[in-house]
DNA sequence: CGAGGTTGGTGAAACGTATCACTTATACGT
DNA sequence: ACGTATAAGTGATACGTTTCACCAACCTCG
């Protein structure tokens, strides 16, 4: 293959292109574009692409979009790549519908630390469309600066509506719910919930907890209570593991049913419980969460809140195109993941 | 908090800021990017920068990038974000690494299927400073036209080096060699080495299965052999574990330890080998790598390869910044991850 | 045969920034 | 007092697009 005759070392543009084609660039950007409503011979298009293509041409993103005054970008700044495999599953489906909608879905991470209106100038710094971030990294000055700097939609993302800003809900609640219920029905009465203390996962901890205390509230009141509900922080730590689970070997009335907060966590607890001497779930029942692959191969098998990802991105696509679009006219709050369902095993 | 008296709704200019400083649009310019060997008096520089502030002035990244010509993007088109703790932690202190260097690391995923010069020509739209990139993902035509988009940098991720351009090298075979060398030092001689089935965790399987080897025939000259590798190409299926365990128990020569590839895989040997009636370490001895927190907990506790990421981020974004600032003076290879360490538990 | 519509384009003006080439005012050396 | 050096800053241009306002043919029809 040989290389265009390119006049200089500079990459192609518009200019170029027109002038290979024999044609003005305001054509060229015409049919690059198919804008509509403007008409070109079919003849002329067909050359023009052939320039284009001849030349390697790439349109310049930031030429456009200093034109437009906004960018195809929706940037979503995370505290961590890795936070399981169900948010890479999301993000993946997340990034392919926006796609089909127009919008590019870019991955930020590393400022962490970085909140509110400094790392909103910092992302409103390529005139994004939209911004995808955890709620708790927001303040209104910051929704401000974003909307100030033309974002058309600013999401926070978390467990409830946002005063600030539309929301994208994510309800982690429904998760310990869906454990609770599980429980419960196997006819379990005295349940603890596992919050992990990490900075991260404690604050997902809280609302699966919260899910758990609704469910049992619920069932509570039907089932003629004996429903009790005991909260644990613990770290990612055998020790701390280990202590808690010596403490309920000795405890008459220690919990006979445990929400792991996940699968992580489920097997944290389940080494420790055996370790004490109790039988899972003969003594202890135990439910993890994510469903993770590996989760099914302990001993137990490890029953788990498996979160149905697939197919639920295109709706919020939607919603966040249509709030690009119009802010005012779009719903404020939209809910993701909202189908769980238990994978009961032997460990429950 | 008042909203500053801003004169309309489109978002401040730099023009904006120099009109309620009182100076040129020039010297905004120069006061707010420290332009070095320029005067501008210390009285100046704090009007203009409390201006911006007043206006919470956040400067046109995309005006910049055409001004310019290049922009401070460092892309990095991912297949799939949850690819491990391990890249989560690395992608994690690159970005702060190159951040100091003044460049902004982005993931793109999503487009996983989108390869060659197609896929180039999106990411050149941007005039990134840098792409990394799997190195499968890139063809000669790919680069080229990557570089002929002005991309100073076209840097491949991969095994080994690549004819094309540069490459991070990410030494999976030296997982394989520790985890080989580790089984040698206990005694055992009949090595097996687990290589998933699926797409993207193949590539890795071969490499680490090549270290294995390669560690195998060193040892064999050295130790008197007796040494052998069974290869074990294996989905995450507990069901095609359980066969390969299956025709193990009954097999005079059957391997005496399997390197898993990872933690997940070794959990689901760990299991088929138990059911299949077989030890573990008695019988066969198994390791894992990437050392996950839960692998720790099993029973037997698994041997996992641990690789040691921390710190070693710096000296790869002083290369990838060398590499943009000069393409021709810098080293074509760098090496990553290069630190590995066996972490021996009871599984062998 | 000329008014008016349609087809197929073209010219030129921004968008917001960086930066080169100047300009003005003051200080300095003799 | 004069020329020169320096400090402190300004004016204007170009980067590559999109898009608005035109324009030249050609066709249609009374």
């Amino acid at each position: 293959m040989k290389l265009p005759p390119s006049a200089s070392d500079r990459p192609p543009t518009s200019v170029d292109v027109a002038r290979l084609a024999g044609v003005s660039q305001a054509t060229v950007s015409y049919v690059l574009n198919d804008a509509p409503g403007v008409r070109i011979s079919e003849e002329t298009r067909a050359k023009v692409r052939a320039a284009a293509d001849r030349l390697g041409y790439a349109p310049h993103a930031s030429a456009r979009a200093l034109k437009t005054g906004r960018s195809d970008l929706v940037l979503c700044p995370v505290p961590d790549v890795a936070l399981g495999s169900l948010f890479g599953i999301w993000m993946r489906e997340m990034t392919e519908r926006l796609g089909e909608r127009g919008f590019r879905l870019v991955l930020l991470q590393g400022d962490a630390q970085a909140k509110g209106v400094a790392a909103a100038r910092a992302w409103a710094e390529w005139r994004p469309a939209a911004v995808l971030v955890q709620e708790d990294r927001l303040t209104r000055a910051a929704v401000r600066q974003l909307h100030a700097a033309g974002t058309a939609a600013v999401v926070a993302i978390g467990p409830e509506p946002s005063a600030l800003t539309p929301t994208l809900v994510f309800d982690d609640a429904g998760i310990g719910r869906a454990a609770a219920r599980h429980l419960i029905e196997r006819g379990r009465r005295r349940l603890a919930a596992v919050v992990p203390t990490e900075p991260v996962l404690r604050d997902f901890g809280e609302r699966r907890l919260a899910g758990v205390l609704t469910e049992a509230a619920e069932a509570g009141g039907a089932a003629g209570s004996g429903l009790a509900v005991e909260r644990v922080d613990l770290p990612f730590d055998e020790g701390a593991a280990a202590a808690v689970a010596a403490r309920w070997a000795v405890s008459p009335d220690r919990p006979d049913a445990v929400f792991a907060y996940n699968d992580e966590y489920a097997v944290l607890m389940l080494r420790a419980l055996q370790d004490a001497g109790l039988d899972v779930p003969g003594d202890v029942a135990l439910v993890g969460a994510d469903d993770l692959p590996w989760a099914a191969l302990l001993r137990p098998r490890i029953s788990s809140v498996r979160i149905l990802g697939e197919g639920a991105a295109g709706d919020t696509a939607d919603w966040i195109a249509g709030l690009i679009r119009d802010r005012e006219r779009s719903p404020a709050v939209h809910r993701a993941l909202t189908r769980v369902e238990i994978v009961p095993r032997e460990s429950s």
